[in-house]
DNA sequence: CCTAATTGCTCTAGTGACTAGAGGTTCAAG
DNA sequence: CTTGAACCTCTAGTCACTAGAGCAATTAGG
């Protein structure tokens, strides 16, 4: 039996996002001690962690909601959890995509050292002219 | 003079974005047509392509702010504008190694191909143990 | 000049995934 | 038994929009 923090401490996951998986039905509301104090079992450290390393992993709640409510029928095919983290995947790899694209940009950009006023700052000029971009980004 | 809509044409802003961006002061409020509604001058278009690039670039609404402050005194140096830049740069690579990490983990998951049941579909014990993960993401 | 379609207006509330704070109660250590 | 940390609920705030209701103004066609 783990108090709130406890529980927050051993899956590193914060005593309010605790509260507020459990309002939004993510985890199960557990027992209660005799002051109305949370009280989790073990397997709720399983349940935190798979949260845990699925928000960190980048998925959505909604999705591990659903990889979540999958994992109670292990009998059937696991084709949608394959599904759920090719999309995630491929998520990934578009925003690698659009970030490098605007690593280039904003290296471009922050190019010319300091030294000069406002008035002709490069940052801003680029900033306020697309087109002197060198790539399309976005 | 441009009616909102055609701003938002021309500037690729959607209409309650323009909106949005008066009322927390970004853009100045425009003269009004006598039925009330909004007509802007040419310069808008400049403001609002500005604040539109920023965004594209990942700067936040704040930095935006402060970018606009500063050309309002073109005298100024031009060190902060450099700041936001580099400061800018510096959380897009992170963020780009980080989602390699994840790339590489959720590569790794998904190699399984399907025909397999939920109750040994290494995809959900990859979430659920982070022990199996190749690398340290995150 | 009239009508219909489009565009505009304000205001409120919702999104995702938390985070912060007020104001009070319970627990565990000494 | 006292103290201080941890806990409770509830509300509201964050960021950058987005959606919808219910109405008013503008514009194009006939």
């Amino acid at each position: 039996m783990f108090s709130i923090g406890e529980l927050a401490k051993r899956t590193a996951v914060k005593v309010p996002t605790i509260r507020y998986y459990e309002q939004i039905g993510l985890i199960d509301p557990p027992h209660r001690s005799e002051g109305n104090q949370r009280r989790y079992e073990p397997d709720t450290l399983d349940r935190l962690s798979f949260i845990r390393h699925g928000r960190d992993l980048g998925l959505s709640l909604e999705a591990i909601r659903d990889l979540i409510e999958l994992s109670h029928h292990p009998e059937r095919p696991c084709g949608r959890a394959d599904a759920i983290v090719a999309e995630q995947l491929a998520a990934v790899r578009a925003r690698i995509a659009r970030l490098k694209r605007l690593e280039r940009e904003l290296d471009r950009m922050s190019g010319c050292g300091g030294g000069h006023t406002v008035g002709d700052c490069y940052v801003l000029r680029s900033i306020a002219d697309h087109d002197l971009c060198a790539s399309d980004h976005d």
